[in-house]
DNA sequence: ATATTTTATTAGGGTAGTCTAACTTTTTTT
DNA sequence: AAAAAAAGTTAGACTACCCTAATAAAATAT
């Protein structure tokens, strides 16, 4: 039905919040390009094609919309990478940085049955090893209950359940600092001077940048 | 480094036997376009990219060979082929019959981290759910050890190990049948007049067609 | 040993997806 | 409001993979 190219701009455009002329805004042709690292000329081409099989709106010169049925296949391939992602991470022991360049290929097989099967056996997960949510069969994204370190209160305490940044140089950082997903924290002080978190986990006291601190979610 | 396309075509010869001047004897052309399904003409153009890869030997209007490099790469295909469909098959529950078309996808997944982790959460499995042996990391296959349930003998016990079609009418054909695989059974009589084999299993008698006999593998 | 059939190859064309370079339209700056 | 910058589009080319039709070589049959 659709190709593995054509699954990844659908999901491009859903990441760049093309789904409401509110939002984050629609994007446009270069802000796809940027996003997808492929020339913009390319993808007036694609775009072309999207638009003739009815998963994308635009008007010439415009900004670019996902239609309902564009949104519906983005999240299934959402879905699909963030099971994998699962698995990976879950039942073969691959670890934070290493699962997304590998669920980038699973996300795109081709099987209504393996997904669901997948689903299952992994338990109906709810988020992925990221901390994002994962949709359902119906393409429902469970609600966001997640702030940024940064945003949260002092004397917050919770543990960490994502990333904004999924780079494997970010995550690999993290491992370095000791920070991983679950793990319990309370934040105990916000420092005006630099925007540094400083935050106890495990009885033990540390301080964090405030890039650092935007890119971990907690809840 | 190597796309789908050309891991089938490397998969195609291996299994008709490209491997030495003997054996199944190596194929040509028509056989390998026959196999793949594509035409003769697209696959000549084929065997001039994998000759230039190194993968494959041929002298004009000659048989088709595999190289050392093309037959070690054949078999990597083909393990990841194989745990998959084990993977399908036991931790999914795929049938018998569901898991082929889905490892076809599957086994084109880049990542060597995928294959070994895959192949240890599997505990080290050495037939996939056909009986099929599944190649170790070094592309060794393990010997096999099994014949056609036409070719053994009155009163041989044994499990059904493994089929030689692998086609969904077959294997559907067999459920009808009430045979799977791992099931017990001891062959009581040959009938000459047709080549049927009658055989016991479970205290059940049963007679099974000389066709369906010679695709069956017993241990 | 010639004719026929089979097998292999070449020639030319098509789709998907990518690129660069040039051009047009829109937006922003001055 | 004109100039400059940014964003979007068109034109033309390339690779990978597939096709059909025609041709050449090899194998087989007569």
């Amino acid at each position: 039905m659709f190709t593995a190219t054509e699954e990844n701009y659908l999901k491009a455009l859903f990441r760049l919040g093309a789904l409401t002329e509110g939002g984050k805004g629609p994007a446009g042709t270069n802000e796809l390009a940027l996003e997808l690292d492929i020339r913009p000329a390319t993808v007036n081409g694609m775009l072309k094609k999207l638009r003739e099989k009815g998963l994308v709106e635009q008007r010439r010169y415009g900004k670019i919309l996902l239609t309902e049925a564009g949104r519906l296949h983005a999240v299934e391939v959402i879905r699909k990478h963030r099971l994998w992602e699962t698995f990976l991470y879950e039942k073969l022991h691959f670890t934070w940085d290493e699962v997304h360049d590998v669920a980038e290929q699973l996300e795109h097989i081709r099987s209504v049955h393996l997904t669901d099967r997948l689903e299952e056996f992994l338990g109906y997960p709810s988020v992925d090893p990221h901390g994002d949510p994962i949709p359902d069969k119906e393409g429902r994204m469970p609600p966001e209950v997640r702030r940024t370190l940064a945003e949260s209160e002092e004397g917050h305490a919770g543990r960490i359940v994502g990333v904004c940044d999924n780079s494997a140089e970010f995550l690999q950082y993290l491992d370095r600092l000791g920070l991983s997903l679950g793990l319990r924290l309370t934040i105990t002080r916000h420092i005006p001077f630099d925007g540094s978190v400083e935050l106890e986990s495990a009885g033990i006291r540390m301080i964090i940048t405030r890039k650092v601190a935007e890119n971990l979610l907690v809840d």
